[in-house]
DNA sequence: TGACCCTATATCAATTTGATATATTAACAG
DNA sequence: CTGTTAATATATCAAATTGATATAGGGTCA
């Protein structure tokens, strides 16, 4: 699935401004699953206005720049609807922190510990932002699906994590009596 | 964290070739968390091979077409253990599949139990390759660290789909027998 | 007045993907 | 014995994407 897609998607859903969609992608319920740079969203965003699956307004604001806002047209549904009707990719899912604890003989106890902890608080970081986000509930029965997904999986992570930490914490307090 | 980097800590744990990398980052234990193509791990290995932080061997095999082994040296192991002691930048996921869950009012209860079933079938992958994996505990205390997070992340998403799954099943008798 | 942050759009080199090409050997079917 | 498929192995490249940076208007706070 490219840019363009989740653009539409996300339009879906009201219309945004680029700036917006970014916001969406960061802060949003979206932000849990979806990653995408302004490098990416303008570009598809022009590409999308070409092929009339959305249009665009310029609309002037006080006390802010002005900006562009785009709205889904009825093709660009129709093409939403299509795209998203095929078996979805495998998930990807890349951690730097895994790979640091998977080679962790090359690194320092407390260096481990304070990935640890990075990753403790990024996690709970992305719950709040879940708890938060569909408290609001915005987005009905899909909001409610991907929230609860992400809670089940986000929270399993805390935990094991708070479980390695007092581990780690408890092996090196020996290792400091010795 | 960029592919080098991914290839100097595959090479950390023994001498591989290209093919064989791709091979770990495909089936072994670094699949849950790790992505890289041919097109980026081969030209990794070469400028890696020119900074002398691996060495290459050419070997030919009977049976099988000649590979080229890359071994990391003394300096390769200082730049790793240097690059993978700095903060984990934040863990990238991106989930087609909860993009279509969360927009799943625009497509068919059928597609969203095939959805549903085709990210449960990923996830039983993903689980027995890591039950697998840990089992010829070829990485010592790393492996076993990351083994129990995929464990525990995995099994947490399966339970959750399950019960989505049936929710729907339910849902779906309800309105045929209407 | 300057420093800094937020909103907003845009661009671009560098990285990475995903697909494809090439070659060797084995296995298996027709 | 010929064709097809599959595994091993390296390499390349257009296209997509990232991550950083540039530009610009406005607000806030010292």
């Amino acid at each position: 699935m490219n840019v363009r897609t989740l653009c539409l998607g996300i339009l879906s859903l009201g219309e945004a401004s680029g700036y917006e969609i970014k916001k969406d992608v960061e802060d949003g319920l979206f932000s849990h699953f979806i990653e995408a740079s302004y490098g990416s969203i303008y570009p598809a965003l022009n590409q999308l206005s070409v092929e009339g699956l959305v249009t665009v307004r310029e609309e002037e604001q006080t006390g802010k720049p002005d900006k562009k806002v785009y709205v889904i047209t009825e093709s660009g549904k129709n093409a939403l609807a299509k795209a998203i009707s095929v078996l979805p990719a495998k998930d990807k899912y890349k951690s730097e922190f895994l790979f640091q604890m998977l080679l962790q003989n090359y690194i320092s106890p407390d260096v481990i510990l304070v990935a640890i902890q990075k990753q403790l608080d990024d996690l709970n970081e992305d719950l709040a932002r879940i708890v938060e986000c569909s408290q609001s509930e915005t987005e009905g029965i899909g909001g409610r699906f991907v929230a609860e997904y992400g809670n089940a999986v986000l929270t399993a992570g805390v935990k094991c994590l708070e479980y390695k930490k007092a581990e780690l914490l408890k092996q090196m307090a020996v290792q400091a009596a010795e």
